[in-house]
DNA sequence: GATGAATGAGTGTTCATTCAT
DNA sequence: GATGAATGAACACTCATTCAT
């Protein structure tokens, strides 16, 4: 890893867990293992990073959404597993390539903690959490109502109910305290009885 | 107010936008219009005025989860309005002396940003945000099956929807930027529209 | 003498050698013997003792300006020595008190260097080795013309050459090194030449 | 020009305006156009950059003084306007190759601002200043007297009058602020006023 | 109850410089 | 000739805290 990718990687670590303010070059760098004048050749100030890290997330971000659309186009054609709503609609939360994934995770505390005094991050925290899920989830569950998998009156609802359930989750498993193996499982644990109820019965 | 309450107001005022760590004992005291030295009669250090905060808010809870048994107990026995499943899981929430409380409010964005790194911040967040409220639909829709409003055997999935529905609007309205009165509105108006669904339809 | 005097000359003596950049606020606590932080309780930041030696000089010079007056008022009524010329024209240079003053001549050092990139200090030091003292002989021998004892056609040019030899004398031998007592005496030397050919001859 | 010059160029601007110690060599730099490291392949260290102005300075004034004697040598011979002392006189100053020359005028800045604090530039300065023009004048008027265009008693007090008047309006119009064509005309008028009365009248 | 004055440790950042490439 | 990457020392400034008054 270039030493610009280990110095955003720590920052994060840190950041998302003390807060950006709390957590001083001198943290950073002594981690890392350079000078905190190196930083600065990497680095034009503190902010920078910073700005960098939420760079690079929506970048993700929007790698991600584009993905997310091959995953839920025409589940009708789809055969055997993938028919199921169910699995569909966890495939679609991306949970192991954006909810479990350590950069998007840590960046989603670090919103979380941010977004209170920087309006730019607040409004990525807001679409990242409540607006894209939300209308993700309406995109799919359209497409297996119109597929006839699903009643077309209750599709509001059931997003309404979907998203509500996964957000709340979220926020009880993955952003509260570490991302231990067992707080996953049990976050796993809940989605899978979640989904059962909702779309099996 | 006292010296000492005002210096906690704007404590709490600042920690909860900011952060613990990126507030000084300046910024509070130029705010409160005294010097830094008059603080010290009044607080041991700066980690003495974040305690205080918490106690006075573990206090504030105490109060009002004994209030809450008040309003929930014996639904049968209520005539007319009250009696109504949905007015009465509203109340339950507590919202006008609880989540839209500023006190309360501000106490629990300050547990969201501190909990990462404060072990005791987040037992009481975690305990505050999804535990208690749980636990008192539960005991509230109990009531209400037992006392013939509601079948028995869907208990545990009402308790489960709703508390995930409030969950999700708690972050998404009252824990999210500043807490303006549209976005209060914005949070009744959901909280109505689902308790209607769910307990009237 | 005050902490706050204390800082004020130390960073005089400072700034009117090395210039005001090439000073450093720990040379100057380690001259004063205090500690960095301690500088702050009493400036809020290096510019401001700058700012604060500009407005003594301000002030200082003021106060001299209105003794000028009284020195050089009705010439005519003045008996003896006083009523030569030369010792008039010599005292309204306020030698002892302005340009042999140690914070004066330490003023026009670090206004001479720091005039070339800051206008504010630009136009004092241009008022207060050119306009001023110019203005200043005008007055005087102005009066010392109407009271007869100076042919009135001659007046500009007597003070245009009164004037550049002063000013002449006091870059060469008061803004040229430190001020030792070798260049004080060759000043007052030539001064007093200067004077007894114009004026006595 | 070489990037050697170019640094030479652009160093001597911003030491000349504010210091050579406020100046950095990042700021050189990026003036420039070049990296830092660059520069250490044309010079030693910073100190280096100004030794070597201070070198081109030596070497271009000598120069100078060494055509100002073929100005000023036997003035009875020449012819016209030459013979003219005030003409001779402002053609020794060497006004356009000289004072207002960009290189020798912010050299003369820059030596203003660091003869305090440093002795090497103190004595350059003092004799590019004061000694040298005061001298060449005497070698002129002596010559202008000696073919009997000026009586030879007043020698020295034309010297001393012509020179401190130069001198004054130097530190006046020429090392004061920006070198602005209005400046420039000031001083040019002014010089032109004085010859005329001290040399033609 | 409150403050003026002080401090040691720490903040983010810039400095001139080096050296392998 | 020029650069990318690094560094130790210094920079101006802020931190939480103390203590005599």
């Amino acid at each position: 890893m270039s030493t610009r990718d280990k110095i955003m990687d720590v920052a994060l670590n840190m950041f998302s867990e003390r807060g950006y303010e709390a957590v001083s070059i001198r943290d950073i760098c002594s981690e890392v293992g350079i000078k905190e004048s190196t930083l600065y050749y990497h680095f034009k100030n503190k902010k920078d990073i910073l700005d960098s890290l939420v760079e690079k997330f929506r970048t993700h971000i929007e790698d991600l959404l584009s993905h997310v659309d091959e995953i839920t186009e025409n589940p009708a054609q789809k055969k055997g597993k993938n028919a199921d709503p169910s699995v569909q609609m966890v495939d679609s939360y991306m949970i192991d390539s954006y909810l479990f994934d350590p950069f998007c995770n840590l960046m989603l505390r670090l919103m979380m903690i941010e977004q209170f005094h920087n309006e730019e991050i607040r409004e990525l925290y807001e679409k990242t959490l409540f607006t894209d899920p939300y209308e993700i989830q309406m995109n799919i569950i359209k497409r297996l109502a119109s597929a006839g998998v699903m009643p077309e009156e209750d599709v509001e609802w059931i997003v309404r109910e979907t998203h509500s359930y996964m957000t709340m989750l979220t926020f009880k498993y993955l952003l509260n305290g570490d991302l231990t193996e067992k707080r996953k499982k049990a976050y796993y644990k809940e989605v899978h009885d979640f989904m059962a109820r909702r779309f099996k019965a």
